[in-house]
DNA sequence: CGCGACCTTGAGTAGGCTCAATGCCGGTGG
DNA sequence: CCACCGGCATTGAGCCTACTCAAGGTCGCG
């Protein structure tokens, strides 16, 4: 159910967290922080690839990613597997799992805390409207557009800040060709494909699994329409 | 974004509505029911066929479906629709809601009061899994299994018994057959062979918007897997 | 050097799409 | 009572998007 890549550092404290200071995230009260400092109950750091939780089985723990990237999946009993969302640095994971219950707990204690008691529910709206985004994609876009939205929806993910970037435009993400696939709904012989296209018409720049944008402007008119919504968001 | 059904029945007490009976929705103490109350604003009796929210724009309330049932859609500025998922009496929307910050005390009411701090993250989580179920359809499955997993997954909702129906394994939503395409991604003539192809293996029967399961294993099968999880949920 | 991971490209197929016509009601107005 | 119309379901035909199978090609690594 992951993917992320490092987290060398270790058990840093909450106050002091580099993400913090991001823009794209809310201002918390001194109250607000010491109080989500106090959930918090450690850090884990997992090897690229690894698996987080199994599929379906999902934790009974809340996680926020701190560094790297990663990526929530479905997988049909003969392996076709159905990329849901990917995680970035800041994202609030494990709120979809199904045994809500357990978690209950950290939950509420969340919750019943003045000012973040809106937070969580805030994020798990986020996260579903991202779903639709990505629902209405699969559902009635063609390759080319799935594709090119796709592309846009990351890139501006990244430019959220959270994910070291060397250049502007430029996604460092260790994507597969088969990730995109998976998460477009496409064969990986026709995303290749689609790529390509892109490429041919020097919108993207595709190279050893990572992508850079060259031209903006035409890639969101391919795909289709808004990009929109860099919001400013609690982070937990 | 909503097509419900009547509601011919106004202003019902939460203490006495006919829904909180059924035994798919957790208990409730007085305590919390009466609380429950006080966040009520009103009812709203919708025309069948009208938009409740404009796509997008969504508004800043939060609703409980209690009678009827709708979906929520998106469209793209061509006209596609990809409808993201139905609601039958019980479901909480409005969170999906981009004006989030307009809705933040009535969430926050919500949340404040203990036990049912839980139960509006509870809802979001619920409804992302099922987002999540869809996609996975629309993104790696067959006409023939999405069908079966979405007709699946229709009859299941309504025998949790919120919607009233006839006979069991009959479904009684005026769904068209557009409905049906539109959820699943697929051209309406397409989704139509589509049905044709389960009707003459009686495993389905399609009559006048409504349909009714004949073969409920081998839809199952051909779904691919599971059904599962009709769990008891809150009802706010 | 061989191997594994990933990207590319060709060829043939098929699942799903569009266009178009037809059938079937149920409602409405003449 | 009937003719007409609109909404929905059904069916045929032809096309095209996207899929599968199958080869390479490149690069990094043991």
């Amino acid at each position: 159910m992951a993917s992320p890549k490092d987290g060398s550092t270790r058990q840093v404290p909450c106050e002091r967290c580099p993400l913090r200071k991001l823009k794209i995230f809310r201002p918390f009260t001194a109250e607000e922080l010491s109080f989500v400092s106090t959930l918090k109950t450690g850090e884990l750091t997992v090897e690229a690839g690894s698996m987080l939780f199994l599929e379906g089985t999902s934790s009974a723990h809340l996680y926020t990613v701190l560094s790297g990237w990663a990526f929530r999946y479905k997988l049909l009993p003969d392996g076709r597997r159905q990329i849901l969302n990917y995680c970035f640095p800041g994202d609030f994971i494990g709120l979809q799992g199904s045994v809500m219950n357990e978690m209950q707990h950290s939950i509420e204690a969340l919750e019943s805390h003045a000012g973040l008691s809106f937070d969580v529910t805030w994020l798990a709206a986020r996260s579903e409207q991202i779903l639709d985004q990505q629902l209405l994609s699969v559902g009635r876009r063609s390759a080319l557009e799935r594709c090119a939205h796709l592309l846009l929806h990351l890139a501006q993910r990244v430019e959220e800040g959270a994910l070291p970037t060397r250049a502007p435009n430029k996604v460092r993400i260790p994507l597969t060709q088969q990730h995109l696939a998976d998460t477009l709904g496409l064969s990986l012989v026709h995303t290749n494909r689609t790529l390509g296209r892109l490429m041919r018409e020097r919108v993207i720049r595709w190279k050893e699994q990572e992508f850079e944008i060259l031209n903006r402007k035409r890639l969101a008119e391919l795909a289709g329409d808004e990009g929109a919504e860099p919001s400013v968001r609690p982070l937990l």
